[in-house]
DNA sequence: AAATTTTTTTAGATTAATTCCAATATATTG
DNA sequence: CAATATATTGGAATTAATCTAAAAAAATTT
């Protein structure tokens, strides 16, 4: 992260994505981008923009998000109907789930192993493997 | 499955699970338990019961489900926002899940081996573990 | 088996997440 | 800058799911 021209690299990710860089895309790659990882909601994010003074219709937080994990940037994460994340991580990772909270969190990949994944059935092939080790409080 | 007691098996279930055996709920596990594993929506399960003449309401679809699904009967399965399915086969296994199709399948046990998890966090256990591996048509 | 109590079902209202729509605004291209 | 292509918007619509309170059914007590 540099001071003298911060959106000089959201904007090119955004550019190399095929999407233009406006103003909203430009203020939620920010958000979601400059820092460390985030498992963030679709309301949750709309709402971080509103609070940090960036106007941005909820419609537009969707399209975004969508687009976004289309084009890689993002991967979206369901742990129970109703409820969704985007995660800002798109490496090869798993995640544990807190079923009272709703609390999303990264598993460090050198602790779970996954040495053996069967073969896709026929016409098919492996877009992604999603583990989530579903957890409640003891 | 036997000719002359149909319904004795699923009463004894439901009475297990500390269910009373209605009309609604032993027609719902006759759908569910009599055959073959299944994946099924609420919606879906709501839409074959009047198909076969059972007349349930949508309410007491998803009361049931989620009640069988307390006791163990079944497994709910969530894939994508907006889609989960209730999974008649309870015992440890895993599923792929076909993108383009919506469709949820079994993977065979002995296909694939999960050897190392990590340690859950301080003051959680482990409720449940969910792997999905996601598929594209090639 | 009638009366009473407890549990269940129900239709319809309600909520929450998400998508759709068509008018308006913005970005890109020539 | 004009023309074209793309994006954003608010609000309506949709969908899955839950809630509610009244009616019905099952269990229990008498």
């Amino acid at each position: 992260m540099q001071a003298r021209k911060p959106y000089r690299d959201l904007i090119d990710r955004l550019r190399t994505a095929k999407l233009r860089p406006t103003r909203q895309r430009l203020a939620l790659a920010k958000l979601l981008f400059s820092g460390r990882d985030r498992h963030v909601s679709a309301e949750a994010l709309h709402k971080e923009a509103h609070e940090t003074g960036v106007s941005v219709s909820l419609a537009t937080v969707y399209n975004s998000l969508h687009q976004f994990t289309q084009a890689g940037l993002l991967r979206e994460v369901v742990v129970e109907p109703g409820r969704s994340y985007f995660d800002t991580n798109v490496s090869e990772h798993h995640h544990f789930y807190l079923e009272d909270t709703g609390e999303l969190s990264d598993i460090e990949p050198e602790t779970m192993s996954l040495p053996r994944l069967p073969e896709a059935p026929e016409g098919c092939q492996i877009s992604r493997v999603d583990v989530t080790i579903r957890l409640k409080r003891t």
